[in-house]
DNA sequence: CAGCATCCCGTGGGATACTG
DNA sequence: CAGTATCCCACGGGATGCTG
């Protein structure tokens, strides 16, 4: 069962509803670094333990949870393989690799701020 | 007494350093509605009061926090009249508009997202 | 391996009241 | 008007352990 990927519509809307939205799908502390692990990884084969390990400090409860509401915003895939013991991989969807200008403006902005605050500080 | 703007560095460097750099920069409930709200508002005059008219749903305490935590990373600008009653005016700095990208591309995003999303649910 | 169940805690953030 | 001070709670999220 997929769980509800955008909630009703709160008291605002035009720029900032759709605003409210991108965050409630991409914020959180872990969605934009899984995302941008997927992306990054695209042609890797990546299992949940994997994720778990490489993405430093997330827990397994955690990890599940992000990847759950990715999915249900189209923004992963999951692919379960019928082995023993089970196998699934996660992947990026086309979809999800709209989030990667996000990304990118967010880590330049990230490091454009973080010269100009230090060095107001010397 | 300015509050330290950047945290010490976490355990991960390059661009993850910087998304984590911005997203703490901009994260929280208010800090991207707020700055939207000053870019929008440029040329008018700016109050606590009528910001805190405005916004909706902020309370006086948050916007008092994020109003701080936005000057100490110098995207807004506090200009405090001594008159009396004492006046207050916040508006965007030059680097403040910045920002503006992040929001619009958070906004498209999200447009597109909702879009995209409620669709594959008729 | 992939994930759920439990327990637990810090803190983001709301409500209300008060001050210079 | 422009905030501060308190109180308080929900919930994000960590740790540990268990199951199919």
């Amino acid at each position: 069962m997929v769980k509800k990927p955008i909630s009703d519509p709160p008291a605002c809307t035009g720029n900032l509803l759709a605003m409210r939205d991108t965050l409630e799908t991409l914020g959180g502390k872990w969605k934009l670094l899984i995302l941008h692990y997927l992306i990054v990884r695209e042609d890797d084969s990546n299992t949940f333990k994997k994720m778990e390990r490489d993405i430093d400090g997330i827990s397994s409860k955690m990890l599940s949870k992000e990847l759950k509401d990715l999915e249900a915003n189209k923004l992963i895939k999951r692919e379960e393989q019928k082995t023993k013991p089970i196998k699934v991989e996660y992947s990026i969807t086309e979809y999800g690799k709209s989030t990667k200008e996000i990304i990118d403006i967010l880590v330049n902005w990230g490091k454009k701020h973080r010269i100009n605050i230090l060095e107001s500080y010397e």
